[in-house]
DNA sequence: CGATCTTACGGGATTCGTAAACATA
DNA sequence: TATGTTTACGAATCCCGTAAGATCG
């Protein structure tokens, strides 16, 4: 007793619809023997006559016509959501849902979103707004796809992917002492107020890390919770702040400079954040893909020799 | 470039509901690694992964989700069309369309139709009156699967078996002195005000037939329209009336007597009429069966060793 | 006689099951 | 270590195409 096949009914649709059975296996690339046998098979296993041969023609059997009547939407149905799953395969339908840094988000990846709108415009993109821990979280909780941010710890949920260094750049006004330079150091920065972003950010973690790295004490002349507000302290004369070039990147600053921080240079690490053992949508594979064309194509960003996750099971 | 099959899809369904290679492969009747197979191509051929696996859970990806949740329906759909059509086949399901002619709409038939409510009772008939030549005229036009009357002649689109001989007989009043003898010949007949039924019948025609084999003329003392006009006149005296033995039947006729005409037997013939080239629905060929097994059990229809029609193509 | 469907048969592909390797909790 | 998935491979099955047979117009 075999199984009715997907094939058998398409046939089976395709003779009714065209009268013959020679034209019917035109039209499906097959040998008219091969379609005989095909319905055959269909009759056998369904137990009814389906269609009436002669040597001229081939009619449907009153229960054949109710068959095809009832088969071919539903055939047809089928064909569409097997094109819809395809889709998504091609790159024609898809979306991300990504969690990141507002200043990423104003920054990096605006650009890498345009540049997936040119290559696959029919993807979207949904970007949501966080500071570090929360992406983690939300990636955790399977609100997003992925997340793009400071490093996380990984554990058996979260798997972490460095992408880039930021580095981290030294602004001030453009009158201060340290205009003619082309960079500053670390030890440098103790000798001036600092301004720095608020102690549970990822810049700031950066920092502080760097500093204790040399067994150097941090003390900020002001601590600042937005971008925003760290910039119109430094124009106030407050001091000198810390942000990362994708922060600054955003601001206009005709009034003040920026510099980088050498010896040894400043950054903070930008990650992949994604659910262990979970694969990602084409959609989400094309979106990072672009993004590392982006981060190739501007030198800036460092992104440091990709370190392959390890081979998960199935992978190709 | 393999086609999806629908056992690949049923399998990613059944692993979907159960979570489980294992626990599908058992529900299947299928090995594990027969499935993991299945699954493959499904995901190759669709260039999407569908399922993401470790070694306890395995977990649709969001577009196989959304994959299972569109083929869900339809494949359940699917299964009832299908199993539809299967009841046909076994009788669960299904309606005869079929012409005949009175007399035998009102005795031989409605026995057949209650035989068929025991044994198949999920079948419909509907049963439509007419005399000899429409019968024939709506197989033609396939009003009708089938009809069951007067044999008409064959052409290209009808086909014509014989059925039975249905008996004629001479009906007169109790006190008549054919009211002693257990049959009348045909000449017998010549010597009697004959009582017959209009030109265009086929009883008539059998009769008519019959004399002139004979070379005998016929001059009937009157003629009717309906059975029930008939035997009003034969009541009245106003002679001996021939009418088929199916139609005597259903009359209650406590003051009449009937004698079946020998030498030779009178009788019309009743066949089956059907579109050439054109199967028969089961529902169709039950009734049929039926109606030979009820000509079996009542002896005195004749039914006549069946002619077998001709092989017909694609005949088991 | 020509067009069409059916049957028969050999070669190639597909699919299953067994066994072994691999991965994860 | 135990459970579950993947890979590899031989055997059975299925399916197609070619060729010959049968049937109808």
């Amino acid at each position: 007793m075999t199984p009715v096949t997907l094939r058998q009914m398409r046939a089976f649709l395709t003779i009714v619809r065209l009268g013959s059975f020679t034209g019917a296996a035109r039209q499906l690339h097959l040998t008219q023997p091969a379609l005989t046998v095909q319905l055959r098979q269909l009759e056998q296993t369904l137990g009814v006559r389906l269609l009436d041969r002669t040597t001229r023609t081939a009619t449907p059997t009153r229960i054949g016509a109710e068959f095809a009547r009832a088969l071919a939407p539903l055939l047809a149905e089928l064909e569409t959501v097997l094109e819809r799953v395809q889709d998504h395969a091609a790159l024609r339908t898809g979306r991300v849902d990504l969690a990141t840094l507002p200043s990423l988000a104003s920054t990096v990846l605006p650009a890498v979103i345009a540049r997936l709108r040119v290559s696959s415009p029919g993807l979207r993109v949904r970007m949501r707004e966080a500071v570090t821990g929360p992406v983690g979280e939300m990636v955790r909780a399977g609100l997003v796809d992925f997340g793009i941010g400071g490093s996380v710890e990984e554990d058996g949920e979260l798997e972490v992917q460095h992408l880039f260094d930021d580095p981290l750049l030294l602004i001030f006004p453009r009158g201060h002492a340290f205009a003619a330079r082309r960079s500053v150091t670390l030890r440098q920065l103790l000798e001036v107020p600092l301004l720095l972003p608020e102690a549970n950010s990822g810049i700031r973690h950066a920092v502080d890390q760097a500093f204790a790295a040399l067994g150097l004490p941090v003390e900020p002349a002001q601590e600042a919770v937005s971008t925003g507000t760290l910039v119109g302290m430094v124009r106030a004369g407050l001091g000198l702040g810390v942000l990362p070039s994708t922060a600054v990147e955003m601001q206009v600053i005709p009034d003040l400079r920026a510099l980088p921080i050498d010896d040894p240079p400043l950054t903070r690490p930008i990650a992949l954040v994604r659910r262990a053992g979970r694969s990602l949508s084409p959609a989400a594979e094309a979106f990072l893909a672009t993004l590392r064309e982006c981060l190739a194509l501007r030198g800036d960003l460092r992104p440091a020799a990709r370190p392959r996750r390890p081979a998960r099971r199935g992978d190709p």
